[in-house]
DNA sequence: CATCGATGTTCAGTTTATTAAACGATTACA
DNA sequence: TGTAATCGTTTAATAAACTGAACATCGATG
């Protein structure tokens, strides 16, 4: 900081202070929360730029500031720290993603390459379509997988929206806040899986 | 802070961003862990002024040096603005101060003059002694109190001693950390009195 | 293709946190 | 009664956070 020669800004230096990655888990929240910078700012009474050298990881910044920028969203200091961001890996699938991994009469195509950490296994089962879903907004602690068979959806997770095609796919932590939404003109039908409560 | 005059250094002044205090958290939990202000500096890597003008509230830390701090004890940050911390107003009740209640021929003298927010009642009653307390360091979730009859009691309670002579009494929430121990040369007995644990 | 609006980043300047070293007060000890 | 040790506080100097305004990039609009 103090030689602001241009060979000195090093891209998240992952310095000696590195410990907690503050800047990640404010990104992560504000991206889930659909917000810039700039409304952010705005909102907790700050500047842009220090949101930036945050999330950077540039700067450390005062206890004050933290809390006056956690204010613009419904997150306490203390759930700030504890929070464990949910997975958020790939969500989307195209349909020619899909593994096949049954290749008798019944055709069964596999969601996601490798099951990994994940609760559950979702299958494309070539069977009478699913149920329809309208628009909703439930954040339940699971995680949640679908493929589209018939119509247009229109996926938002984490404020990121995609639409999806018969063929398309989708797996999520939905501890992320979603909402599912037809926005075509034929029935919408969808093959969707969810790890049980209980299980 | 920008004019350095005389008049101008008031005492903890509560401004805008007293929000959450985090000073007299922090000296609190110093204090229960019985550090002085340099030795907790000395642990952490910091200097003993930022430690004395943070307690004071005279500055917000930043979440790189409050973690370093909080390195001192195992205190995470997460835990540090969780923490409620536990009520220490009056502990030690000189044996003035107890409060007569009952009458009549069995002497009832109350400790602690009100009762709100106190999980029980403690009653010095004038009746055989109690047990014989051994040095001990516990810290289970409850209150207690009592009163020494006879010989000379060390009491210490979050960092802090006193000796208690017959007719001196004590009542403190036992999440701080506290010890008993017989500093005489007769057998001491106390009269003393706990929250019991499913109640 | 131009331009407008919105995004995230960067930079000089200012404010603030932090250091290093003092100060005054208190306790123990000779 | 001094003096040495330790306590918490304060102060000048320094390092770092924060501001305000720029920059560069991208997508949409005309």
């Amino acid at each position: 900081m103090s030689t602001p020669s241009p060979a000195a800004t090093a891209p998240a230096p992952a310095g000696p202070e590195a410990e907690f990655n503050i800047g990640e888990r404010l990104r992560r929240i504000r991206e889930v929360y659909g917000l810039s910078q700039r409304a952010l700012a705005r909102r907790a009474g700050v500047t842009n730029g220090i949101i930036s050298m945050i999330e950077l990881n540039r700067t450390s910044p005062s206890v004050a500031t933290l809390k006056k920028i956690l204010d613009g969203f419904p997150i306490a200091l203390a759930d700030f720290f504890t929070f464990d961001l949910p997975a958020q890996d790939q969500v989307v699938y195209r349909a020619a993603e899909l593994v096949e991994i049954g290749g008798g009469a019944l055709s069964l195509r596999q969601v996601g390459r490798n099951l990994r950490g994940r609760a559950m296994q979702i299958l494309h089962e070539r069977i009478a379509p699913g149920a329809d879903t309208g628009a909703e907004m439930l954040t339940h602690e699971a995680e949640e997988g679908g493929v589209v068979i018939r119509g247009r959806l229109e996926l938002t997770v984490a404020a990121q929206s995609w639409t999806l095609e018969p063929g398309d796919a989708y797996y999520f932590d939905s501890r992320l806040p979603h909402r599912f939404r037809n926005v075509g003109d034929e029935p919408l039908e969808i093959v969707s899986a969810c790890t049980p409560p209980s299980f």
